[in-house]
DNA sequence: GACAGATGTCTACAGTCGTAATCTTTTACG
DNA sequence: CGTAAAAGATTACGACTGTAGACATCTGTC
């Protein structure tokens, strides 16, 4: 069960937004979303192939990044996950929560 | 904005399940879940408690932890917070993704 | 008023994360 | 083959987290 963590994520969606893509392609693609310096971008991106999460695949002559992670699976287990910490694993009954009325105003803090 | 951390949620998880409860009756009930030492616990409510997410209260007497977090505003804004990174803040979208038939077994690395 | 237990605050410390620079190796091109 | 660019690996470093112990203070009870 890898771990990614959240600013790895960024890197991991910009790549399930385009697909496979260079490295010069895929620093444009993620500052779409974060003002990283591209040695930080590098640093996510290596951590990632480190994890098995993105495969970096040398295809005629150029490199490309390939995600080995499907969002979907992804965001079930994210999803997963926050059911089984608040709704005993659940995930029917957090669905629910999510399309219930919303609290009144004011009525809680917002996270 | 506060952050909770996800060792901090599932203190907050246990004022959720049974309400405002003593000190005692909530490492009882962290302790459901988790097996973390006393002082673990001590120190996450005091943190919360900083962060203004639960509050102490002397009631006749006794002292009761009360949550100042409400479970379904803190789901919601977890899930907003993935649809943003994933699906351009589109929640529908996510929902959509959660409700697909599941990618052919071993697509993809479990996360 | 003294003392025990409950509550609160402070300190600790290793591991992870976010953010990045630098050094090394490989590869393509002239 | 030499050299520049690309890719990969190593190192850095402060903040935050998870996990906890120690110390201080409040409070109710004898």
């Amino acid at each position: 069960m890898i771990r990614i963590t959240e600013a790895e994520s960024e890197v991991l969606a910009a790549l399930w937004r385009r697909g496979p893509m260079s490295f010069a392609a895929l620093i444009e693609e993620v500052k779409v979303a974060q003002s990283w310096g591209d040695a930080t971008i590098k640093t996510l991106l290596h951590r990632l192939i480190q994890k098995d999460a993105v495969q970096s695949v040398r295809q005629d002559g150029r490199q490309l990044y390939h995600p080995r992670l499907d969002r979907r699976t992804y965001v079930l287990d994210q999803v997963q996950a926050l059911a089984d910490r608040l709704f005993a694993g659940d995930r029917a009954a957090l669905l629910a929560a999510i399309s219930e009325p919303p609290p009144p105003d004011g009525a809680a803090l917002r996270v």
